[in-house]
DNA sequence: TGTACATCAGTGAACGCGCGTTCACTGATGTAC
DNA sequence: TGTACATCAGTGAACGCGCGTTCACTGATGTAC
């Protein structure tokens, strides 16, 4: 296992992006890493980091760019397994992904989530280009499960909006949250799409605001 | 108007939030925000915001509760109108009341946003405590409406907490938007929380995930 | 395989700069008599 | 009302510090022959 220049130096790089990843684990935001102290922490001279990157900017794009990658990794572990047989498991299963996710990679969720508000203009649109992706994922397996069911047609981008929408905002507040008090929070989260499931289906289905709904006997 | 020196003193330090929401206005974090430049931008000399504050986090706190104060003079604004009469007109009336807060007080937006996943516990604390005043009133709301027409009760928390996720989860994208590209979003809000409070109404109804809802014949 | 040269990731010293903070001071406002 | 003193918001100069960046340099790795 010897390495040549090129690996080294990936090596380097990556030992960077862990240093800055460490310091925004404390709860650090992007804006107030400064090069010196990054290279501190991956034991690096600070000139070095001009070798990898051209400023603080693009390492925080670099770090955005591996956040997103890791995040839409996650969430396709196991998807559309239960979907099809059993719509209600398959909420469950898509919560406990997200929770999965959010136990192991909360730095970069939060990073994630700053950023969406973040100063750069490039890297907003680079997450939310990403959380696009995620909810255009989540439509296709609502449409799916209402074409193998012969359900009612949904509008299934706007229902996965308001999902990944519901699980962001639960994960925010689970942040500060110990692990059994997020795990407690999992059937709030579930009931909430639910709702949003149920009710988008309900809407296509005819139904306004003030409507009672009942389950069509088949 | 010959003003005393306690309402000279008031008058500075109003002065000196002005400045910082300026500075923040254009779309910079709270964390990178230093004292200088505040009172640079405040047209005072950098000692004088000892005067204050004694440091800059409390300068924070005091920006965040003056931004929680407004987001919910705004939203209570013309609060319970239509909503009995006719459920409909109350959410699209919700949804214009959020998108007329974010018009006029978007840095204020964005900083209570960017401050849920801020540095600060305290200052988390205190937004997710303003959050959480937002949902109950709408719970509130639903509620009432639900009483005055005889429908089936609804978990109003859970439905009122979804409501305030996808309107936030909104409110940040069209941060990015111009103002008639926020206006066409409307209707996607008002669709998503359509979802929201009639599937809620339909849970509570007995519907389970996967079935088909159609209005109940009266 | 051996040798001479090129490449280039990483270094340590040095730079100028703006930062937060302290201090003694100013002068207008407020208070006591 | 007038006078003497106290208060205190705001100031300008000065401090030490860590920052981002540049530069010439080192020495291991890679390449050409």
């Amino acid at each position: 296992m010897t390495l040549n220049r090129a690996e080294r130096k990936a090596l380097t790089r990556q030992k960077i992006l862990d240093a800055a990843m460490e310091l925004l684990a404390s709860g650090r935001g992007l804006d107030s890493l400064g090069l010196r102290e990054v290279a501190r922490q991956a034991e690096l001279a600070a000139p070095s980091l001009y070798n990898h990157f051209p400023d603080m900017d693009s390492l925080g794009q670099a770090l955005v760019d591996q956040a997103c990658f890791r995040l839409r990794d996650a969430m396709r572990q196991g998807r559309r397994e239960l979907i099809v047989a059993d719509p209600a498991g398959g909420v469950r299963d898509l919560v406990d992904r997200f929770l999965a996710y959010l136990a192991g990679h909360e730095a970069e969720f939060r990073l994630l989530v700053q950023q969406r508000l973040g100063t750069s203009a490039s890297i907003r649109r680079r997450v939310h280009r990403e959380l696009q992706l995620l909810v255009e994922e989540l439509a296709d397996d609502v449409r799916s499960v209402g074409e193998h069911r012969n359900l009612p047609p949904v509008d299934d981008l706007r229902a996965a909006e308001a999902a990944v929408a519901v699980m962001f905002g639960y994960g925010i507040l689970a942040l500060d949250m110990a692990p059994a008090q997020r795990r407690a929070g999992r059937d709030r989260v579930v009931v909430q799409l639910s709702m949003v499931f149920l009710g988008a289906r309900g809407l296509l289905g005819g139904a306004r605001l003030g409507d009672v709904l009942v389950v069509k006997e088949s």
